[in-house]
DNA sequence: TTATAAATTTAGTCAAACCTAAAAAATAAA
DNA sequence: TTTATTTTTTAGGTTTGACTAAATTTATAA
């Protein structure tokens, strides 16, 4: 399950483009970041689709898939965390330390990661203000809300879920991720539960315990 | 002038073979050192000599040339100071390290190994009790030894101390600094401990911990 | 001192990640 | 709706650093 650096840069990237959501990104934007040409970046597309970390259509962009968003989360926490270290105990300005945190970000280790992050006693924000994802790949986000407070026929991006196994196992075999678009087709008062459709697809029941536990933005 | 990490890590395997003189290494104990073939190793040496990092002669085995010596130092310093990180600010133990060392010593940046250096105030060994160049290469005698390492009845001059502070305190008080003639009297074998006589006069006992944070020059 | 063994080099392949040029598909304009 | 333009993909090369197999050189032993 090890990307090589190339791999990680590609995936950072299109995460980069695509955010938390589940947006698509096209072949002559990732090379025009990552400063290669379209005709590389075909090439790499299909690598990263034989691993299942994007889903791949010719001449029709890509999605990370979720285990794609897990792998470009963890990188942008190392790189982030290491920017942290970079300013805070080395002194570095917050502009000199992209590049360097660009070489240290794709260092293989889970433990050094960890240990990092004790040492810096768990930060939340790199020094540019921007959020670190945590050691399972969910990253704050201050203007997300609970899903249980979003009103009928509004819509919104399923952000972060509680980290509970037994809800992960439900909201996956009901169709709900990280990325999901989430539509409120109803609240039903009696009991807060809500009728929501997925993706402007299925249509779906969740209880108001599980409402209370995802958080969406808009 | 900035190697590949894979010429980085000849240069570095040849230095550790040949040494600070000039000394000859042959291919075939190249290849088993990096695990690869003789005849990979044969093409890499072409390249070196050609960028005048080492001596190269067909079937005649390899030497450094200054510069080669020079930047393999410069790689070893880098390795031994991340070592030394991980060992005293992340906490982990010396036998975990060096794999996680060996991808951090290819790191890019003159400006992070000089900051790193201070952070951690310019340690002269590493975990293992090897010497960490300075940023000229220069490194320290390497035929000093550690306290730990002489046998009974031998004589030798304190050379360096590691720099904990509470050590240097502790050794201060029991009367022994740098360039104090010390002379094993006793090794404990129980606890390691030794009993020593400081500058022919009076008799201390260290303890193995101490004992192995001390160098000395026959 | 010749025959055998070991070490080293050469020659030819391969995979990864890039490239250019040409072909194909999708999009925009006439 | 055809034509033109842009985007994307395919096809064929290049470089780096590895490989195997065969050839060459050096070292060892009978």
């Amino acid at each position: 399950m090890i990307q090589t650096t190339s791999e990680e840069n590609y995936l950072k990237t299109i995460f980069h483009h695509t955010g938390i959501g589940n947006q698509s990104v096209t072949t002559n934007d990732i090379a025009a970041t990552l400063g290669t040409k379209a005709a590389s970046v075909t090439e790499m597309l299909k690598k990263l689709a034989a691993q299942k970390l994007i889903r791949y259509k010719k001449y029709n962009g890509v999605t990370l898939t979720d285990s794609g968003k897990q792998q470009a989360l963890l990188i942008i926490r190392k790189h982030r965390l290491w920017e942290y270290f970079l300013v805070e105990k080395l002194k570095f300005s917050w502009d000199e330390i992209h590049e360097v945190a660009e070489q240290l970000e794709h260092i293989q280790s889970d433990a050094l990661v960890e240990r990092l992050d004790s040492f810096l006693e768990n930060p939340k924000f790199d020094p540019h203000g921007d959020p670190i994802p945590d050691k399972k790949g969910i990253i704050i986000n201050t203007d997300s809300q609970k899903l249980i407070d979003l009103s009928e026929k509004k819509e919104a991006i399923v952000n972060l879920v509680s980290d509970q196994p037994e809800l992960l196992r439900h909201l996956s075999k009901i169709g709900i991720s990280l990325g999901s678009k989430l539509k409120v087709l109803e609240k039903i008062p009696f009991d807060n539960s809500m009728l929501l459709q997925i993706n402007g697809k299925s249509k779906v029941q969740v209880s108001a315990d599980i409402a209370k536990n995802i958080r969406v933005q808009i």
